[in-house]
RNA sequence: GAUCUGGUAGCUCAGUUGGUAGAGCAUCUCCCUUUUAAGGAGAGGGUCCUGGGUUCGAGCCCCAGCCAGAUCACCA
């Protein structure tokens, strides 16, 4: 890349960085830098006269002569610091204060400090500078947010797009943003320590997968050369799961990344993280006990409490939450009772009630869109909808006292789902049923259905599996309520964007255009503009275009005359 | 996929009826030894998203496209 495409502050930047190396200092330097604390500490174990060492980035710098302050941001926060020219250079030679520090060190550089701990006049805790070391230049200038003393942000660094694709920057720049990440992390933490304390086991399985099975959804495919076969990313891990649990481990979890080649919006993003548990021996009224306590242990571990504001509601994860069946949800918002009706009286009632329905639907699927279109956004507060219809729950064992319902439930909050959980199918003849019944429903037209039957995970139900609770939980939509963000993309560090097209430098070559305009004027070496422009016979937007791109490459210069614009050939 | 909104300096944004491209911060030069987003004075910095078109003249109007966000639909 050459200069001429750099901003003048990236040229300057490169500038300084060869004055840097002439002066002997190397901008990127090999040896470790031995940090001995971080601003946060400093600032919460204050001690007169102090010496420390720290390092990061400077992020402010206000030079008053021969004393500046600045800021050094590390990864705990910002403190601030002061250079003194004395100070730094004791002796005649005064290079590093005036020239290095001074000049060459931009915002945004990477420095070490050694120095002494004090209060300046109106009391800001700060490092008095002894020896200050570049450790990393910067050549690209940072986005500059200021806070104000009332905490108000100037020229945040707000643009979506820029923050979405620049993370990296984003993370420097915007606290908040960083924020929501280290929660992202307290959650798994907690997770882990509440999981591993009930001695439940994490495990690690495929990713790559010959058949994508344990939801419905369209996988993303690809190739094994070595093999020759097809793999799908997974879209879920239940399946593998399950067999851990025929292999005899009681109580297994993961958290998984799956992958949905599906559209994306501001809740759903192709790769997204679920954490599933299946735990032998219980059942999901067990679940439903063990989810609440999960949440609310979880939620007080990320915000130190279990209320949690998302947009307009204040959601409490404290337990215990509501429970409700799905036919009384139904009778709750609609009066309608669904117990015993067909699929043609379901259809019915639907259409009586704008909601719209196709003859794909089957009873599962008519009842799911019912309850979708009438009840689901009700639920703000965290409550669990049990008893799903057996049709919609491929993997999902008979309710033991009715049998068109399954032993399902969902949790609802602010009227999205965020865990799914069931006791277990492990009849591997009902599964077998089932799968087929998933089949036909495909061939029906139900894009949701699953078109393969996994044998080999059959086989495992017939050797035998444990009766077994299992969880799935949505953890990005769960990171999005307990940090109250309402876009998947502000949870997830690098969201899936279409790709950036970076330009190729572009060389010296010249457009059609130009080179027609440059090949009629070098036959003179000069002309009138006017004329020029004639036998180019170009429309004005591409002339205009072709004689600003000459004169940009060099090759052509424009002159004005008393009577007349020449052009002439540079060179 | 549909609709709406936006894309202008490193960042945040103005830009009037179509008539020489603007501000704040940042940058550069000079002055300043305890400042609190912003000390003073001066200067430089632009592919107005891309490509066509209309026009004497387009950041602005028209057409097509790209990218993003929001809403809706679809999807869990």
């Amino acid at each position: 890349m050459s200069n001429s495409e750099l901003s003048e502050q990236e040229v300057q930047r490169r500038e300084a960085l060869n004055r840097l190396r002439e002066l002997g200092v190397e901008p990127y330097p090999a040896a470790l830098y031995a940090v001995s604390d971080k601003s946060n500490e400093i600032k919460a174990n204050y001690e007169e006269g102090k010496s420390v060492i720290i390092a990061g980035r400077i992020m402010r710098k206000k030079i008053q002569g021969k004393a500046s302050f600045g800021e050094i941001q590390d990864s705990e926060g910002r403190i601030q610091v002061y250079f003194n020219r004395d100070e730094i250079c004791p002796d005649e030679d005064k290079t590093m204060y005036n020239d290095v520090f001074k000049k060459l060190l931009d915002l945004g550089d990477f420095i070490g400090i050694e120095g002494e701990l004090f209060k300046t006049q109106v009391g800001e805790i700060t490092v008095n500078v002894k020896k200050f070391t570049l450790l990393s230049k910067s050549l690209k200038p940072l986005p500059l947010p200021k806070t104000d003393a009332d905490g108000k942000v100037h020229d945040a660094f707000t643009n979506p797009e820029l923050r979405y694709r620049q993370r990296y920057a984003d993370l420097v720049v915007n606290p908040h943003v960083k924020e929501i990440f280290i929660k992202r992390t307290k959650l798994f933490n907690a997770m882990r320590q509440f999981f591993n304390e009930r001695g439940y086991f994490e495990v690690e399985t495929p990713v790559l997968q010959p058949i994508a099975g344990g939801a419905a959804a369209r996988p993303f495919m690809t190739h094994h050369n070595a093999l020759d076969i097809p793999l799908y990313m997974r879209i879920a891990n239940e399946l593998y799961l399950k067999r851990l649990i025929v292999g005899g481990f009681e109580g297994v979890y993961e958290f998984s990344k799956n992958f949905r080649n599906e559209g994306m919006d501001r809740t759903h993003n192709p790769e997204f993280t679920a954490m599933e548990i299946y735990v032998a021996y219980k059942d999901y009224n067990w679940m439903m006990d063990f989810t609440e306590q999960l949440l609310e242990f979880t939620a007080m571990a990320v915000n130190g409490t279990t209320k949690a504001t998302f947009g307009e509601h204040e959601v409490d994860f404290k337990a215990p939450y509501k429970r409700v069946t799905m036919r009384q949800s139904i009778i709750d918002f609609t009066g309608f009772d669904i117990q015993g009706k067909s699929e043609e009286e379901l259809t019915a009632w639907c259409k009586a009630n704008a909601i719209e329905v196709d003859e794909t639907m089957g009873r599962g699927k008519l009842i799911d869109e019912i309850f979708g279109e009438k009840c689901e956004g009700n639920y703000i507060q965290p409550t669990f909808i049990t008893d799903y219809p057996k049709e919609m729950s491929p993997l999902c064992k008979v309710h033991r006292e009715d049998d068109t319902l399954t032993e399902r439930f969902e949790l609802m909050v602010c009227g999205k789902e965020i865990a799914n959980a069931y006791s277990e199918l492990n009849d591997p003849i009902d599964q077998r049923e089932r799968f087929e019944e998933q089949l036909k429903l495909a061939e029906r037209g139900d894009n949701e259905a699953s078109q393969f039957i996994d044998y080999d995970f059959l086989r495992a139900l017939e050797y035998g599996m444990p009766p077994t609770s299992g969880l799935g939980i949505g953890i990005d939509r769960l990171v999005m309520f307990l940090t109250n963000n309402p876009s998947i993309q502000e949870v997830l560090f690098f969201p899936q964007m279409r790709p950036e097209k970076f330009d190729a430098p572009s060389g010296p070559e010249l457009t059609e255009n130009e080179q027609l305009v440059f090949d009629i004027l070098s036959k003179s070496g000069s002309m009138d503009l006017g004329a020029l422009k004639e036998q180019a016979g170009l429309s004005n937007k591409q002339w205009d275009k072709s004689i600003k791109g000459l004169s940009k490459h060099g090759l052509t210069k424009v002159t004005k005359t008393d009577e007349a614009l020449m052009v002439e050939v540079v060179g």
